[in-house]
DNA sequence: GCTTTTCATAAGTCAAGGCTTATAATAAGT
DNA sequence: ACTTATTATAAGCCTTGACTTATGAAAAGC
């Protein structure tokens, strides 16, 4: 599969991106994340597997616990995927823009909605 | 479920991405994109219903067709979802060069991996 | 008005995956 | 060495969802 594939589907369960937003805000080892979800302790280490496989996180060894923590990085391939869209629609925005400014010029232009739902 | 979710869970299967992928480049009647994709046009259909759902495509009339096309303010929840982390992450580091900083003056910031994987 | 074209919906099948309990593996402390 | 603490893996259950065929709905052409 795809990187952004991975991310996506690692992505879109709502138990992993609970897992990934708390371990955005605290680095936690698995029993941290056992407490913190109503979830079994295997089913945590499943989710972590998957999150790690699509580079989404990373552990470290810590005594002897499992510290977890998320990779920014990992996103990366998924933004990537987006910008090509987002950079498409600008493009086609800026064509329109252009078209328009000839036929009516000193109309504004659409660029402002460039951003919009952002 | 959140935005973010519906989105995520919307372009998280392959099918359905490249559904989109080829919208992104041109609307497309339902049976184009049979004709485009190895599953039937009951399986388009639906997958066009969950993306229209998640605000990733519009439809409009044409004749008897219904052309296709991406939505693209759609991946802005998205995005901001994204850049919640990428904005984490780039203050964590912000805060580690300003105290490696502080720690040995003159020393290379760490700030260039805040766009790393991109 | 009937046919044809195009798409959406209904119903059913099947595999994937998220969850559980049970168990193995690894490392630390006594 | 033995126990305890922590995490990973195995096996099985059961729901979800992606796909199929069959059928309904709506619009255009004769």
């Amino acid at each position: 599969m795809t990187y952004e594939g991975r991310v996506l589907v690692a992505l879109a369960d709502p138990t992993r991106r609970a897992i990934f937003e708390r371990l955005a805000e605290t680095r936690s080892s698995v029993a941290d994340l056992v407490r913190a979800l109503p979830v079994s302790q295997p089913a945590i280490s499943q989710h972590l597997k998957v999150l790690k496989e699509a580079g989404l996180v990373g552990a470290e060894p810590e005594g002897r616990k499992r510290i977890y923590s998320i990779d920014p990085a990992g996103l990366g391939p998924l933004r990537q995927w987006l910008d090509r869209f987002w950079e498409d629609q600008l493009a086609a925005f800026k064509a329109l823009a252009d078209s328009d400014e000839a036929a009516a010029p000193g109309q504004a232009k659409p660029e402002r909605q460039a951003n919009s739902g952002l």
